[in-house]
DNA sequence: TGACATAATTTACATTTGTAGAGATAGTCG
DNA sequence: CGACTATCTCTACAAATGTAAATTATGTCA
């Protein structure tokens, strides 16, 4: 199966993307960069990386004492996932209330608008065919 | 303080939709309705209504007999709740990002693309003044 | 007043999530 | 070989979440 409907908890998008930027790697590392924003110890972070494995989210291999990890998730996986969430449940699958929302959310300047603009042309252009 | 950032689990969104639609309402009304998709009996809606209004995104008056419950929190503080969840776990706090893999995520029809497109017009000419 | 129907209250229990300490191990350097 | 150090493994425990049964109270109708 490729990956299902991913969900993931706060915690673990801690997680994930410290991995997705180092992988493959051990959790000690990810405890390290972690560490900063979080303040978590090595057992917390071995936990949630373990969990994580069990879900299905990472995969572990054992190389002589080490234990190292990958994602099997994408990053552009997890959005989906995240994206999925929110449109299904605050916006009952509807797009363009969500994405009225989201301009709403934050403040946008210029060039900001002018990319999206280009992004729904592309989309025109694409669907078009 | 005017409701902060609000976090919703998919059985309180389930919940708290109900709760829009028929507010001022009882349980055993939001019971019913939820019922069909849920299939969750009397006391676990009340739980859950009741854990809700201890976090302040419903309230509950006793009338009589009855409790009538009320939401505390609006659709639209739910949705950007939601919203800002996404945008600042899975995007880092990029809107573009998100918008992008929204776009990727549903079929859109030429409709909604058009709505969209003026939708960034609309925004475009509110930041320009 | 007694029997129903409704709704409320209380209590419970399994699972998931957040967080981590304590102890075991193994590789490494003097 | 022995002391260190890096890592792992095991175990724990509280809070949050999902789900609900059992019991109690109350209003209503015959």
């Amino acid at each position: 199966m490729p990956a299902p409907n991913v969900e993931l908890t706060e915690s673990e998008w801690f997680v994930i993307k410290a991995v997705w930027e180092t992988e493959p790697c051990t959790a000690p590392v990810i405890q390290e960069k972690l560490f900063k924003p979080t303040g978590w110890h090595y057992s917390t972070v071995r936990t949630l990386m373990d969990r994580m494995v069990a879900k299905g989210v990472l995969k572990a291999k054992k190389e002589g004492k080490l234990t190292i990890y990958k994602s099997v998730v994408t990053r552009a996986q997890a959005q989906h996932g995240e994206i999925f969430y929110a449109l299904k449940h605050a916006f009952n699958g509807a797009l363009t209330p969500m994405v009225q929302c989201l301009l709403e959310s934050k403040d946008l300047n210029a060039t900001e608008l002018a990319e999206l603009e280009s992004l729904i042309k592309a989309k025109k252009k694409s669907a078009k065919k």
